[in-house]
DNA sequence: TTGCTCCTCACGTCACGTGAGGTGGC
DNA sequence: TTGCTCCTCACGTCACGTGAGGTGGC
């Protein structure tokens, strides 16, 4: 066994390393996106979970649900192949489309807020 | 009385106009940014209160939560004076500096995305 | 009588936040 | 004994969605 794979984690340690909370990981234990092992009722997270972990963050980053990063996780469980790898693209190629046009809502949005804020500036500019 | 004020409308008629549901008019009744009158228990709603589910609509777009919508409602209510005003402004203008991080992240995970298809597509294309 | 629209609960969704109350080892 | 970190419920948040079960007028 590698020293790398002897280093185990509290849950306080990775939530700290990783910039969430606690809660946070004890809710993607229930989605089962993690499963530490347990010292008495204390949670253990080994190199691997930490590994998992950095994976669910990323899949967060890319605004994926929790369960599709779930289902992106249970694809490279046991080693990687071509039909896990294009589903995987598949999943992120739909993500790619969701987000396009969520950048194109919030591009709308900042537009209409900028012209309103115009319109409010002006009628305060216009003497009573 | 001008014929603008004598029409009204039902919550089917509403929301098949506006594109939302009848729950989301009740929704937002129960939140106090609409009040129709009643006529036994069927909701009323006057050509007032098409234009606050206008105005709600709007910043629904503008990605403002319901109850800063509320506030900027209520504002609104006698007339306009300029503290009013301002205070509209105020919020509109944190709402913008909230969206332009928000589309800064998007735009992140959008190139993160990219990049990510990238490397699975590389990975496939290299012979097994 | 059948359809249609409306009504009021009230639970479900999503990703946690936030106490409450308790345990265990330094 | 005091602090600290950990634990398990379990309710709260936000903006509705989704039945369930019932009413009223054409």
């Amino acid at each position: 066994m590698s020293d790398r794979e002897a280093v185990t984690h509290t849950i306080g340690e990775l939530s700290r390393e990783f910039g969430c909370t606690p809660r946070a990981l004890r809710y993607y234990e229930a989605l089962e996106l993690l499963s530490p092992s347990r010292r008495g009722k204390h949670r253990v997270y080994s190199y691997r979970d930490r590994a998992r972990l950095r994976l669910i963050l990323r899949g967060k980053r890319l605004r994926l649900r929790l369960e599709e990063i779930r289902q992106i996780l249970e694809l490279y469980e046991p080693g990687r192949t071509r039909p896990q790898d294009e589903v995987t693209l598949d999943k992120y190629r739909e993500q790619l489309v969701a987000l396009e046009a969520q950048r194109q809502d919030v591009d709308d949005a900042i537009t209409e807020l900028v012209s309103a804020c115009d319109v409010i500036e002006r009628r305060l500019r216009t003497p009573t």
